[in-house]
DNA sequence: CAAAATGATACTAAGATGGTATCATTTAGA
DNA sequence: TCTAAATGATACCATCTTAGTATCATTTTG
């Protein structure tokens, strides 16, 4: 099982390879810093930007910069964008009840470990990355 | 993203609803407790035969049977049999490295929540969802 | 106006997931 | 011994997700 998605490891890389300089950073100098496929890349700049992580400039000199401090961007926030919000227990005895329970047992469980990832993951930032 | 898949899940409601009273259970019976479609729960209890979690029995009058107690099935050792062992860090920055370091200061954090999340899995027992 | 950059959008290949279908084998019992 | 009821083995298939490509439009600077 993974817990990141490809798409959310390449916005890591990217967002953590722009740093808090205030620079721009065009796709290209992404490309060569991160190692990630161009076209693919671009199209994950383009969501970030829209989601508002990054601010983009067009034309000659343009290129991408962060929009928060990297230390205000949460890696679960990045990760719900490209893989939803993360639910452990989803589908889980969906329909079907446990055999003995009106109400799953193993759904307070997997509940509780959800809690703690998501806890753990609030806690991780673009910014403790790169630091 | 989903800790369980649907082959994990069936499994589980499989071994969950054989109960520990010794007595066979039919794919069919099976079936009828858990839903599950037929075709799909015959492999299956097929898998969970021959890594050893159910004794089967064939003929007439024949079924399945816990061969070991609930209590000593683990929920993670079904989830590795259906899925893999629990890698929450594969893949994770994979070749590439963090921009500022030799080793990735997001793996640390990663296993750290790994950790956890197996701990508490093996926690989890068969028997321990049907009491 | 041209070049360099991003924006928008549609398309595609491969693998994983969630099944189905078929035939072989074993066993109990009339 | 024949038959029905059960599992064993195995091959196949449809859909969805993932990971990516391709193309053209738009904006901006010089």
């Amino acid at each position: 099982m993974k817990l990141l998605t490809r798409d959310t490891d390449y916005a890591i890389r990217a967002l953590s390879s722009m740093g808090s300089s205030g620079e721009l950073v065009t796709a290209d100098d992404l490309v060569k810093k991160t190692g990630v496929p161009k076209p693919f890349l671009r199209k994950i700049l383009q969501i970030l930007g829209k989601k508002g992580f990054v601010k983009s400039y067009k034309g000659i000199g343009g290129g991408f910069r962060l929009s928060l401090p990297g230390n205000s961007i949460k890696l679960v926030d990045v990760m719900e964008i490209f893989q939803g919000p993360l639910k452990l227990n989803e589908c889980f005895f969906k329909k079907m009840v446990c055999p003995n329970r009106a109400t799953c047992p193993l759904k307070k469980k997997v509940d509780k470990i959800e809690k703690y990832v998501v806890s753990q993951l609030e806690a991780i930032t673009i910014g403790s990355l790169s630091a």
